[in-house]
DNA sequence: CTCTGTCTACTACTCCGGTAATACTACCCG
DNA sequence: CGGGTAGTATTACCGGAGTAGTAGACAGAG
């Protein structure tokens, strides 16, 4: 494939807390360590230099950006969700569907409970994707 | 039926060498670290205790188990694939999809190139599980 | 100007996946 | 019989995620 309209095709793996971490950055913009700490939620509250630390080590990463204000960091995602979502989607379709994206959404229908409304909406997408799209598989969308 | 069988819900998270270990055993039923060596294909083909610990460190923590013929271990897949699967499809869409799985197939949908080929399948395949789900459950899901 | 609290920087430690070298053992072959 | 071969066991090491303590810098309260 080799696009090179794509600079940065990296595959990213992240781990639990990286991902929650840049929940709370997508959200909110631009965060202090304070308020990505809160953003993570009051159950089980990691202490602040936790999260002071994954931050760095995310920022060395270039997940992350950090501004200063004043002498206080302000942290800002550099990776954007749909790159990110993207990433570990294909990520799992390669590595436990051989690529295969039939298996896949095969197996999420059949895996879970899938209540008639979803399937609905599904269904629907499907339906949209593919006029959407015309009878032609190559072009490329440009939305 | 005492309690061995019990259906352990546990979620699994694998590596990548691990997964490729268990299609491999998937596929062979049971099989010598050589014959799983060998299975993991011949690019960049690791050592053989490469594998051999790997496999160890798997039967620890009960993914694969081992008997012994003679003098040699023959492993085999403890987890079915399709828990495996499950698994890791539940943990993505957990992780990254906040459970939603309408997100998801969207997000399969447009994130990637699909030919009418598979959209067509897909679109069987809502279809059919629509069907299917008909006369059987009429099971709604926690809304 | 000093105290106290907030923030960053640095360091450390554990766990796990991955990778492998070494060392030991048993078997088969010539 | 003795050595190569195939197998196992043991041990080690790296990197990354996750978790956090401690030290140092500075700013605002009195």
């Amino acid at each position: 494939m080799t696009r090179k309209k794509t600079p940065r095709r990296k595959r990213i793996r992240l781990g639990d807390l990286q991902l929650r971490i840049l929940q709370v950055l997508w959200d909110e913009g631009e965060a202090s360590v304070e308020t990505v700490r809160r953003g993570l939620g009051p159950q089980d509250p990691l202490a602040y230099t936790t999260v002071a630390t994954m931050l760095q080590k995310m920022e060395a990463r270039d997940l992350v950006a950090r501004r200063m204000e004043g002498r206080r960091g302000l942290y800002r995602p550099v990776v954007e969700s749909a790159d990110v979502r993207n990433s570990m989607v294909e990520d799992l379709v390669e590595r436990v569907f051989d690529g295969n994206l039939e298996k896949v959404v095969e197996h999420l229908l059949t895996s879970r409970e899938v209540s008639e409304d979803e399937l609905d909406r599904i269904a629907r997408a499907v339906a949209e994707r593919r006029d959407d799209d015309g009878p032609v598989s190559r072009r490329k969308k440009k939305s």
